[in-house]
DNA sequence: CGTCGGTCGTAC
DNA sequence: GACGTACGACCGACGT
């Protein structure tokens, strides 16, 4: 048997739960937001962490041996207010009603407990998952020990704490000693934070090497290190976690008991949790369909439950998957477990955290992989899940390629209704099942049939989902792992230069002001512009402060040299802290690249965003900027090619309305601020002049994003009734525009939705408010979502049409990225002659609108050369 | 010492 | 207040 023991660090949450929860009472007032909020959090990973062996751990009250050995310990604590202490009692009554064992030892902490819990568990081969928020505990992980933060919901093996402080598991206590703990009274070495101490212990190996050699480190620090060196022990000491508290109970002791239900409603009804309570009536009862359906958990341990499992998936219609992992970045993760399902009540859960080398019936997580690996490689075994392009990729990891990606419940959700903030499991299951937080398998059994059956009445985003979305997932899949090679080493020479210009700057700022202050401070900025230096405030911040952004800064410029000093510090401080310092971080060690997270369901509109790195704002605007982008290169052999929709929105404006002014300009590909400059200044299109060009170009991208007067105004700095004049010859040259802008807001109004040429819905509740400001943001969205979201669809649909095509003509070029209307591919040499032509092709031919579609196509040797 | 709102700046 | 959609850095206030 492979077992598992999972030991909660109640306290840590019981005092984290009292922070998070709202100030929840009963009808008496008694307060209950720490009981719920733990309790809450017990039942979660009650569920998602299976095991044989289960322990609350709670900290005693009266003195322990660390404040018999400092009584400064903990001193600084308040006492723990009454309306969190009353709420001990109630928790430890419902732990124990649910079967939990509880453990809470005098003259010892929890950690203490939990630390020779875990170390006698680990002497008989049971793994430990230990639950706390508390980083302390970060000492004990190790082989068979993992470290949840299940509020955070991380959880780190070794290279996960290596990772989060830069110092193994082993060296924890090292680290704690010399950072300290100012909560709980612990001094370390003063100035020395996380970063120094992991430098520290890295450089030396260990505290008591560091000690060694505590005269040869310099500076300040080095004085601090030496001045501390006699109360180091004793940091140390109270640092350790003890691992052979006397107990009586051993690990093998703790199963869990059945609950105590006839309790449990005692409890229940007096704290007034009643969802928890008619859950507890509906097993007794029987036809309760509104509470969370009762799940057959079974847990995988052995190969025959797992071959039952394996037979039963590879005959059924649907099933659903859902990997634990040990780490967010789907780059990196490897797979803990693994839980599936075929119908709505019965799911199975397959912890493989497990590796028992050379033990007989055991499984092992490659053997076990290696077994799923046709199941879940098998196109013709359709499978449900939740975010599948992670589960995707961390297959991947493991030399497994899911195929067969039928559903994806958050992008269902998304195409059903993309404002929703969130598209994760609690809040789809609230909101489609009635349910609160619940395991996969509901939404994957019976939420599905909802979903579906929700979706057969949305022909259109039915379509959409199916045509567009749910084939874009192992897409953008693999244009995430094949990454974007970046030159981390040009990246480095960009930050050294720039920093030697920032500091330049920064000192002919303090020069102009006589004195230091903070560059990158707005408020201290705001003080020295306004107050001290009496220059006019030009616009204010939303609230009410004098703004420093950089139209203002430029509009100064003409009057100090201060602000002109402050825009080119800005800049480049944006360059550095942004992109050159960031980007060289997030290349991974193993492909020597970086690799993006698109979301999915992130944008209303239907755009992509782009995360860790974003690659979807690298600077293009100044030369500084560019340059950025000469570190993002092919490999050897390779360049890199850019293709991009050129006025893809403008088009669409045109398309959607129909406008013929527009359609014409756009049928002689004419330069379309050009055309624009000639129509609303009544010059023919060779006269148009620099000044007129650049109006016209403000106005068209007003137009795209509902401009008023007032915003044309101030982006072309005249005056309002200037820009009024200009809206209205605009509307006057093309009257299909105007009629157009009119009908989509008296559409978004009647509707409360807008959408896109593919049926992409955006909702727009904020539509009817009473509230003018958000009416007429509403009304902005509206005008620009249908444009905005086209496009979307459009290059989405190129972006399917491209790999599709990479795929059957079997080349070796790969798509890398993709910035709303740019894409961008890595294309071998010798696939140059085709490539090129055939993306500009693919890309112009995904649609025939009523304009065409043009693509500009660029390449070279990095992304600023591909671009022009 | 973390979190979070505010401000700013980058892209399309 | 006043131009749509994002992500993210930094500051500084706030509470632990």
């Amino acid at each position: 048997m492979s077992d598992k023991l999972v030991l909660v660090d109640g306290s840590s949450y019981l005092y984290r739960a009292f922070h998070a929860m709202p100030n929840l009472t009963n009808s008496q007032g008694e307060p209950t937001g720490a009981v719920y909020g733990v309790v809450n959090m017990l039942r979660r990973l009650l569920k998602e962490q299976p095991a044989e062996y289960f322990a609350v751990v709670f900290d005693a009250s009266g003195p322990t041996f660390r404040s018999q050995m400092y009584p400064e310990y903990k001193a600084n604590r308040p006492p723990m207010p009454d309306e969190l202490r009353v709420q001990i009692q109630p928790l430890h009554d419902v732990i124990s009603a649910l079967g939990l064992p509880l453990i809470c030892v005098k003259g010892v902490e929890a950690d203490d407990v939990i630390g020779t819990l875990t170390v006698a568990a680990s002497e008989i081969g049971i793994e430990t998952l230990i639950a706390s928020g508390d980083k302390d505990l970060a000492q004990l992980v190790g082989d068979k020990v993992l470290l949840m933060d299940s509020m955070k919901d991380v959880t780190y093996n070794a290279a996960g704490v290596v990772n989060k402080f830069g110092v193994p598991p082993e060296r924890m206590v090292d680290f704690l000693t010399l950072v300290g703990d100012t909560v709980d009274n612990i001094p370390g070495v003063p100035k020395v934070g996380p970063k120094t101490a992991s430098k520290w212990l890295n450089e030396f190996g260990s505290l008591d090497e560091l000690v060694q050699h505590a005269d040869d480190i310099g500076g300040k620090v080095g004085e601090n290190l030496r001045a501390a060196l006699d109360q180091l022990p004793m940091s140390k000491a109270l640092a350790t976690i003890k691992l052979d508290v006397q107990l009586d109970v051993q690990p093998d002791g703790l199963q869990l008991q059945p609950a105590d239900k006839s309790r449990l409603r005692t409890l229940y009804a007096g704290l007034e949790f009643k969802t928890w309570l008619s859950e507890l009536g509906g097993l007794s009862g029987g036809d309760d369909k509104a509470k969370s359906p009762s799940v057959d958990y079974q847990v995988i341990f052995d190969q025959k439950a797992l071959n039952r499992w394996i037979k039963r998936l590879q005959s059924a219609e649907l099933i659903s998957v859902d990997t634990e992992t040990t780490s967010l970045d789907p780059m990196q993760a490897r797979i803990v477990g693994l839980s599936f399902t075929d119908r709505p009540c019965e799911a199975a859960y397959l912890p493989l955290g497990h590796d028992y080398a050379g033990a007989p019936d055991q499984l092992s997580l490659e053997d076990t992989l290696a077994q799923l690996k046709p199941l879940l490689e098998n196109p013709a075994l359709p499978k449900v899940g939740q975010n599948l392009k992670y589960d995707r990729s961390v297959l991947l990891n493991h030399d497994i390629e899911l195929q067969g990606i039928r559903f994806d419940t958050m992008l269902e959700s998304y195409v059903l209704d993309s404002t929703g903030s969130r598209h994760d499991m609690d809040t789809l299951s609230l909101k489609y099942l009635g349910l609160n937080p619940i395991r996969f398998e509901d939404v994957a059994g019976k939420g599905k049939k909802q979903l579906t059956f929700n979706l057969k009445q949305f022909e259109k985003q039915h379509e959409l989902l199916e045509n567009i979305e749910m084939p874009l997932l192992p897409v953008l899949s693999r244009i995430e792992r094949t990454g974007v090679r970046v030159d981390s080493n040009m990246l480095a020479r960009q930050s050294v230069e720039l920093s030697e210009r920032i500091d330049t700057l920064e000192q002919q700022a303090f020069d102009q002001v006589g004195a230091d202050f903070n560059i990158a401070s707005p408020k201290q900025i705001q003080e020295i512009l306004f107050e001290k230096l009496q220059l006019p405030v030009i616009s204010k911040t939303p609230k009410g402060q004098p703004s420093t952004s950089e139209s203002v800064l430029q509009e100064l410029a003409e009057q100090h040299e201060l602000p002109k000093l402050i825009l080119e510090h800005r800049a480049l401080s944006k360059l550095r802290s942004t992109y050159t310092e960031k980007l060289p971080l997030l290349v991974n060690p193993d492909t020597g690249r970086v690799h993006t997270s698109y979301h999915q369901a992130a944008v209303a509109t239907g755009r992509l965003s782009s995360t860790d790195p974003n690659l979807q704002n690298i600077p293009v605007r100044t030369a500084d900027g560019r340059r950025i982008r000469e570190a993002f290169v092919p490999e050897p052999g390779s360049v890199l090619l850019a293709a991009d929709y050129s006025q893809i929105e403008l088009r669409i404006m045109a398309h959607l309305s129909g406008d013929e002014g527009l359609l014409g300009a756009f049928a002689e590909n004419q330069d379309i601020h050009r055309a624009t400059a000639s129509e609303v200044f009544s010059v023919a299109l060779e006269d148009v002049d620099r000044d007129q060009r650049r109006s016209a170009k403000a106005i068209n991208f007003g137009l795209i994003y509902g401009m008023s007067a007032f915003g044309l105004a101030r982006q072309l700095g005249i005056d309002r009734s200037e820009a009024q004049s200009y809206i209205e010859l605009y509307f006057d040259r093309y009257p299909g525009v105007k009629a157009y802008m009119e009908q989509i807001r008296t559409q978004a109004r009647e509707q409360q939705f807008v959408e896109t040429v593919f049926g992409r819905k955006l909702y727009l509740p904020d539509i009817s408010s009473s509230n003018h400001a958000r009416r007429q943001g509403a009304e902005r969205a509206a005008i620009n979502a249908p444009m905005q979201g086209t496009a979307a669809d459009l290059i989405k649909l190129a972006m399917l049409a491209i790999d599709s095509w990479l795929t059957e003509q079997a080349l070796k070029t790969r798509m890398i990225m993709q910035v709303h209307d740019e894409l961008v591919l890595e294309v071998p040499d010798s696939e140059l002659e085709d490539v090129p032509e055939a993306i500009a092709e693919l890309m112009s031919g995904v649609a025939e609108l009523r304009v065409p579609l043009r693509v500009d196509v660029g390449s070279g040797a990095n992304w600023a050369e591909a671009h022009s």
